[in-house]
DNA sequence: CAGGATACGGAACCTCGGTTCCGGTTGTCA
DNA sequence: TGACAACCGGAACCGAGGTTCCGTATCCTG
């Protein structure tokens, strides 16, 4: 894992103990999030990573900006995986494997349902990049799937994205289990088969 | 449609003006919680009903209070809706009716979204019996439409109202347009026909 | 090891929004 | 119409949480 995810200027050597952490915060920041959202109160961060808050500041110029480069590395992770599974053999497996595996991602990741949801949070400048990356990766696995006639055509990338975000939100409020969540995958994946083209 | 909405007590004369502003208020307060949800603040709601914050508070005791008084409303609304599709010939066209239904009502209604969504809202002692009541009532839909063999039997009445949830939400954050939203629902809705039992 | 730059902690500050309070106003009733 | 009670407006109060500031501690270099 790249520990150093948000340090984009880089080239400044950055004491030893500012290093360290800085870990912490991200490390703290991260769990927080996941637990709580971006509520969670900047104090309550800074002292589950047994730091001041001014050194919250030093190393995040703002609170979102901190929540952005946590849900910032979510999403990279989840971007890889989309990737990844571009090249499957099977385009709607591979696009129904990704909805899997985000909605119980998101389970678990408070931040990313609400970044999913925009809530209160920027998200388009801190990580506006990302975010595009994201939207394309997954449209490319829904374009294969589309071509591949594992999907019904009648639905748009942006409906396919609608409903992925609708499943993590979902499942990550209402209190759901593991089991409850796949199946609530399932019916959505099901309900993208095309209804001419369904499984034989 | 039931102006007084938000009246339990009752039984007290209140006077000519007081009940005025009453209805002001919740006018308001109905607009800017479906606009801004109930991030919306007093304030704000007072002034566009022409009235000071003092009177607000002279009618609701808490901002909770009122935005559930505005959200009950809705919900009966809806409930209304329910048991009325209740009594249909097709209890599939039924429930999918009533998830169209709801989608679009909540298209415009960021407050119930939000109260779907539990979002803040303490909302469980405030209007838990009509929670229950529309849980019950969309339990029912469900029910009858697997019992007639509509929907696929292996989903839970609780799988049904989170995806109804997540439909709403999905539809009501991302910068979706009516037909989109319609398709959404399409889905959510094929994807619930009992895969052995799908239109012939 | 000394000197200076770099970081740190956390109290203080500021803004925002819910809630309260009270002097003034308005409806109601005799 | 006069008097009283019910209401009203909105300034003031308060707590919460993000952000800033500065004296002090720590790290690195010569």
């Amino acid at each position: 894992m790249s520990a150093d995810a948000g340090t984009p200027p880089a080239a400044r050597p950055l004491r030893a103990d500012a290093l360290r952490n800085r870990r912490r915060v991200i490390e703290a920041a991260t769990e927080a999030f996941a637990r709580s959202g971006i509520a969670v109160p900047m104090d309550e961060i800074a002292e589950s990573a047994g730091v001041g808050v001014g050194t919250l500041y030093r190393h995040f110029p703002t609170k979102e900006a901190l929540f952005a480069a946590v849900v910032r590395h979510h999403l990279e992770v989840l971007v890889d995986e989309a990737r990844r599974l571009q090249g499957a053999d099977d385009p709607g497996s591979a696009l129904f494997a990704f909805f899997g595996r985000m909605v119980e991602e998101a389970s678990s990741k408070q931040d990313v349902v609400e970044a999913l949801n925009q809530a209160g949070v920027d998200f388009k400048s801190a990580s506006g990049d990302l975010k595009k990356e994201f939207s394309a990766a997954v449209a490319a696995l829904v374009q294969r799937a589309r071509e591949a006639a594992a999907i019904r055509a009648d639905v748009e990338d942006q409906e396919v994205l609608s409903l992925l975000a609708g499943a993590c939100m979902a499942t990550a409020h209402l209190g759901t289990g593991a089991e409850c969540r796949q199946r609530v995958v399932q019916v959505i994946c099901d309900g993208l088969r095309s209804p001419t083209a369904a499984t034989p």
